[in-house]
DNA sequence: CGCTCTAAACAGA
DNA sequence: TCTGTTTAGAGCG
């Protein structure tokens, strides 16, 4: 990626101001900060705002000691006090914001700043909320001085395994499959913030089982490793044993993996396991927000450790939501992938194409999937939504597919929900995917050869109004605006209130340089989003306002424990003869989860109507809950 | 003890 | 070769 893509995020109507809560020092995207912002419909190109690489590293220098560089509006107007440009929230933050702990007065060469939170800025100075490897990478380079000189070094540098190390162990970061074949994945915020605080590692002590499993098939044998506790025999303890919630996953889980040995099967065990378990676990328990925190993972990891490791969701158009907005809150993205994985794994192949897509898509026979923007908004919501799996896929991990639905349960909650379920309220698009509009699109992509399909709904991102956007993702550990990453409901309040969404639809500079977007790839792919046709359409809304208040919370528990049981179930006996159907509305955030599980179990199709309304909106809920 | 950094093995694409 | 996962060891507070 180009330093230019860096520079140039597009701002997307996410930054609504309305949507910040004001009283969060930081990060207020550009649009409040930098006067013009709002104006600028939908996106507002970085480009304008330019910041001088020099700036941003002054900022980040700032932390180590240096001084905030001062970020010009594109007008020129000096940015308000403090202000940094928001794309640099990360980098700006620390200056005004406490460093970490400041311990010492350094830790690292660098500053006081670890790994970690570089990565988590450089994560959330994009628009996009998401980085590939080699963005991030190229962000350091860029912007920690310290990393300067190191850019080109050869550089399997120390300092680059140390990034890779750090987006693998910390839950903070997830990792979404970028649906470009080959490209390397979007690493993005965990909306649930990981564990916040610390570093949450994932490694499960116990991952031994499951995705040990399967990874070590591969890896270990060699090594030293052998722990003991890695040992093949945990396996089953450890599904057993999380106990978490006790969720139901783990009984499909130990059912499941009993089953089959085979990889195709062990896949799909294991992601649902992963996945639904988790999500389940997840769902339920862990889901909550906050307790994901707590240890969310770990449960797991005594049971099951594939939560622990790094996840990968389903695409970031729509998973980037959660994390961004949301603030943070969210649950773990974990669950929906999960399930969604699962079902996708299933067959929905072409079902869901045709259900799917012919639905809603209808236009969408082009996605782009702009990531940005739709996303970004919305993100929560709709965007996750979603969709389907990927099952079969093999990673162990979770990670999101980019198509897959990603939930992130407490954001979603908040955001997802209420997108959605404003969106139902609203008839705003989300809902419209039935109707009109053409939610993000559901994108089948199937990855890579196979199996995978990813089906993406992308819901109409604006509708929701971003909530914010998010705030920032605010740094987690930065701590600029605690509340952001907190979880703040703020949030959703903001959702609700915003005023509209702007579309945004942008072209994600990032992306541009990212890989690859996906955006090509949806075109062609067809994958998912719609962002920019779709924003067309829907681009207006502005009324959609929600009802700020939506329940959302009501069920969670409760489904999550059908769900999971029910994929695992079906899954396991059908093996892939499920046939799902998602409609785009239930895919959409939070319903994305119940429409899963809703269409798992039944085997509906969903239409898109007829969960309209308020259902809809518990439906969702339901399922976000986590 | 917990966190972080660093190094390294290893696997997959 | 790059990416990603995991283990391990060392240092620091």
């Amino acid at each position: 990626m180009a330093d230019d893509e860096l520079d140039t995020h597009q701002v997307d109507s996410d930054f609504e101001p309305q949507s910040r809560p004001r009283s969060c020092t930081w990060p207020l995207p550009c649009p409040e900060d930098f006067p013009g912002g709002q104006e600028v419909s939908g996106v507002l190109p970085l480009a304008n705002i330019k910041v001088e690489p020099e700036d941003v590293s002054a900022c980040i220098a700032g932390l180590v000691g240096g001084t905030p560089g001062e970020l010009k509006h594109p007008a020129g107007a000096p940015a308000p006090t403090g202000a940094t440009h928001p794309c640099l929230a990360g980098a700006a933050l620390d200056v005004t914001g406490p460093l970490r702990k400041a311990k010492s007065s350094r830790r690292n060469a660098w500053g006081n700043q670890s790994y970690a939170d570089l990565i988590t800025r450089a994560i959330e100075s994009t628009p996009e909320k998401r980085l590939t490897l080699s963005q991030i990478y190229d962000w350091m380079v860029r912007y920690v001085p310290y990393f300067k000189d190191k850019g080109d070094s050869n550089s399997s540098a120390g300092w680059k395994n140390s990034i890779r190390h750090n987006l693998s162990l910390h839950t903070r970061f997830i990792r979404v499959q970028n649906e470009g074949t080959g490209k390397s994945s979007w690493w993005m915020l965990n909306p649930d913030g990981g564990k916040m605080g610390k570093s949450p590692r994932r490694r499960a002590v116990s991952m031994d089982n499951s995705t040990k499993y399967l990874k070590s098939k591969g890896r270990v044998r060699g090594k030293r490793v052998g722990r003991p506790g890695i040992g093949a025999g945990s396996v089953v303890v450890g599904l057993q044993g999380s106990p978490d919630q006790g969720s139901p996953p783990q009984k499909g889980l130990a059912g499941t993996g009993g089953a089959s040995g085979t990889d195709g099967e062990f896949d799909t065990w294991t992601d649902l396991h992963s996945r639904a378990s988790s999500s389940a676990s997840t769902l339920s328990g862990r889901l909550s927000p906050i307790l994901a925190e707590g240890e969310p993972e770990e449960p797991e990891e005594g049971g099951l450790s594939c939560s622990t490791s790094p996840h990968l969701y389903p695409s970031p158009t729509s998973a980037r939501s959660p994390s961004m907005g949301a603030g943070n809150l969210c649950p773990p993205l974990e669950q929906l992938p999960q399930l969604a994985n699962l079902t996708g794994a299933i067959s929905l192949d072409e079902k869901l194409m045709d259900d799917t897509v012919g639905r809603h898509k209808h236009q969408t026979p082009v996605y782009h999937y702009s990531s940005g923007v739709k996303g970004q908004s919305p993100y929560g919501a709709g965007v996750y939504a979603t969709g389907m799996g990927m099952l079969r896929h093999h990673s162990p991990m979770q990670t999101i597919q980019e198509n897959k639905p990603a939930s992130f349960s407490g954001t979603m909650r908040a955001y997802s929900s209420t997108n959605a379920l404003q969106s139902l309220l609203t008839g705003g698009p989300p809902p419209s995917c039935h109707n009109h509009t053409p939610p993000r699109a559901v994108a089948l992509i199937p990855r890579g050869n196979s199996n995978q399909l990813q089906t993406y709904n992308h819901k109409a991102p604006y509708l929701y109004s971003p909530p914010s956007h998010a705030h920032l993702p605010a740094s987690t550990t930065l701590p600029p605006n605690p509340a952001g990453m907190l979880g703040m409901p703020q949030d959703s309040c903001h959702v609700a209130t915003a005023p509209h969404p702007r579309h945004n639809h942008y072209p994600d500079p990032q992306h541009q340089g990212m890989t690859n977007g996906p955006y090509h790839h949806g075109q062609g792919m067809g994958n998912g989003s719609v962002g920019s046709n779709y924003h067309g359409y829907h681009q207006p809304h502005p009324h959609e306002r929600l009802p700020a208040d939506l329940d959302i919370d009501m069920f969670h528990g409760s489904l999550d424990c059908d769900v999971e049981s029910i994929l695992l179930h079906d899954i396991m006996d059908s093996g892939e003869e499920m046939d799902f159907n998602f409609d785009c509305s239930l895919a959409q955030g939070v319903g994305i989860g119940m429409g899963m599980g809703m269409g798992v179990t039944m085997g509906m199709g969903m239409g898109m109507s007829s969960l309209t309304g308020p259902q809809q909106a518990h439906s969702n809920q339901s399922w976000v809950p986590g």
